[in-house]
DNA sequence: TTAAACTTTGCAATAGTGTTGCACTAACTT
DNA sequence: AAGTTAGTGCAACACTATTGCAAAGTTTAA
């Protein structure tokens, strides 16, 4: 994915693209995996922290990435699709290695529906499936 | 519950019934809700951050209780099940309600059985559902 | 084209959660 | 009763997430 595609990404979704911005994306969007704040960082020591976290944020509000927290004790990022609104219908599981510590979208398995008792309303979910990647077998 | 009941069942899972157990799973059972680190310091101020955080381990480790990371930024842990044994079987959804701040465990819905791609094993799974309850709606 | 206004970035500081080492005390063993 | 083991309290620390502020960059608009 070139520079120039990334900008229009981000451009149709609001967001301005800077120059942080777009390697944040850049890295998600290679990467394919869900990436904490830290594993960001460290792929590019010279950027601060704050400023992944704000471009994490933007990104967030924009439905540009969701967040997915594994458990893992910090919250891991991962882009979404073009159509995605981070609605209760965009919802899909991710599964968490515990392995090597990888979070992987499982875009192709939706998160289930679920008949909540009655006066429960709900908007979002997570559902994390833990276990050993292929990759770790 | 009265506390001869609460020794008889940390007993029964290996635990030693100390005071501050007792008093720690008594909270637990009577909320009947899942409870974080913080919230259980609260509610009795005179004990240690570090004596409850030892408890809870404990517990988790025998299947008294069982972690739920509900996204709020601190882990609760819930009662479980007297024949719990915190497999795969006995997993639940845990509803967060967004407005309270409150998690439920949804024990009358199991996780749904899930088929992942070739490759992948798991053995365990949160499934959080966000929504408003009863409660505050 | 230049000043004002706004946005983004970097830095430093902070709050909160989770976790551990160590010393003291309580409980259990023989 | 002395020795061993387990539990508790305290202090310290690591790490994640987050914010205020000032400097740098960008956009707007006279």
């Amino acid at each position: 994915m070139d520079n120039k595609e990334i900008e229009q990404k981000l451009e149709s979704k609001n967001v301005k693209p800077t120059a942080m911005r777009t390697l944040v994306y850049k890295t998600l969007a290679e990467t394919g995996k869900a990436l904490s704040l830290a594993d960001l960082e460290q792929r590019f020591e010279k950027v601060e922290r704050s400023t992944i976290f704000r471009a994490l944020k933007t990104f967030e509000e924009n439905f540009i990435v969701h967040p997915v927290d594994d458990g893992s004790g910090s919250v891991k990022y991962a882009v979404c699709d073009d159509e995605c609104t981070c609605n209760i219908h965009d919802l899909h599981v991710h599964f968490y290695c515990t392995r090597c510590g990888r979070t992987r979208c499982m875009k192709e398995l939706p998160i289930p529906n679920i008949k909540l008792p009655e006066g429960y309303t709900y908007d979002n979910a997570q559902f994390i499936i833990n276990g050993v990647c292929p990759r770790c077998d």
